[in-house]
DNA sequence: TAGCGCCCCCTGCTGGG
DNA sequence: CCCAGCAGGGGGCGCTA
């Protein structure tokens, strides 16, 4: 089993531009997540220099969106295809397993997706893409900003809907309840959001199954119709569902998104890992073995 | 500005090898 | 038993009427 090894990567890189550092998880770079995330003090993160994305070393200071950390992306050369080709970057390596404390705003781990050089094939969740999606929309343009948190956004839209978070209490003591329920959301539109898994208000009209969002009845009409939509590059399977096609591209590749920390297994589920690390994690054995 | 649509993430279950 | 596929649920956020 041939490890994609991370000294590897950084040739990707050096064919954008010689002159400027890339990324690289030998130096001390923090990862591009800009084309997902939202920054703290998002010009001194990225900087464009001949159509090419890059991303300085920060000081503590990593991307976030949400609750969940992103996969790493660059955007490149968005002069020849009309719209930026996408590359994962490696993520530094850290000391445990690929999890991304909020609360502490710290990778407590390793999240590494590999990459390859542009012709090469790559792990890739943005299937599909087209310019006007979101990552490419977020590229260097996020100009409104938080002043509670420092998020910025897009759209004065969004950051409207962002701050409904902070206008509630922190303590609690203003949540929005479930009546259906025991759970309490921060504001309005989450609660309403939520409430439709109550109600679920999307009727399938095969065979009266219900959902809460009309996408998640999209995708199990095609359960009914048989479309896939979601073509694999690789070997040409399809899927109904993004999120699988995602899945399954792990397949192809020898490096998954989960690694242990202690040897150089990767598994696609967290579930998986966990298990390993539990059970089976015998980094001597792993080493010899290859 | 609320609703929509799409994003990504995650997980339980299941069956094949 | 392991792993991949399937189906479905959750929250986030930009766009638009
Ligand atoms: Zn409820
Ligand atoms: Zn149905
Ligand atoms: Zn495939």
């Amino acid at each position: 089993m041939s490890i994609l090894h991370y000294g590897a990567l950084t040739n990707a890189f050096n064919l954008h531009d010689a002159k400027v550092t890339p990324l690289s998880v030998e130096s001390n770079y923090f990862p591009c997540l800009q084309s997902l995330g939202v920054h703290n003090e998002i010009q001194q993160v990225h900087y464009w220099q001949n159509s090419i994305l890059y991303s300085k070393p920060q000081q503590n200071k990593m991307c976030c969106s949400g609750n969940r950390i992103l996969l790493d992306r660059q955007c490149q050369d968005n002069s020849k295809s009309g719209y930026p080709q996408v590359s994962y970057v490696p993520l530094p390596r850290f000391s445990s397993t690929n999890v991304f404390d909020v609360t502490s705003m710290a990778f407590t781990g390793q999240a590494s997706i590999l990459t390859q050089s542009t012709t090469g094939s790559k792990i890739d969740s943005s299937l599909n893409r087209t310019p006007n999606d979101n990552n490419l929309r977020l590229c260097g343009i996020s100009k409104f900003k938080c002043p509670e948190c420092m998020k910025l956004f897009v759209t004065s839209g969004g950051l409207m809907k962002h701050r409904q978070f902070h206008s509630q209490s922190v303590s609690g003591r203003n949540c929005f309840s479930c009546k259906h329920c025991d759970k309490q959301y921060m504001s309005l539109g989450a609660l309403k959001m939520h409430i439709r898994t109550h109600t679920l208000p999307c009727k399938c009209k095969y065979c009266g199954k219900s959902f809460s969002r009309p996408w998640l009845l999209q995708g199990h009409i095609r359960t009914h119709t048989g479309e896939r939509p979601f073509s694999c590059a690789h070997c040409r399977r399809s899927f109904a569902d993004r999120s699988n096609l995602r899945a399954h591209l792990q397949t192809h590749s020898e490096v998954k998104k989960y690694g242990c920390q202690r040897c150089a297994k990767t598994y696609s589920r967290i579930s998986l890992l966990t298990r390993h690390e539990v059970t089976g994690c015998f980094p001597q054995a792993v080493a010899s073995s290859e």
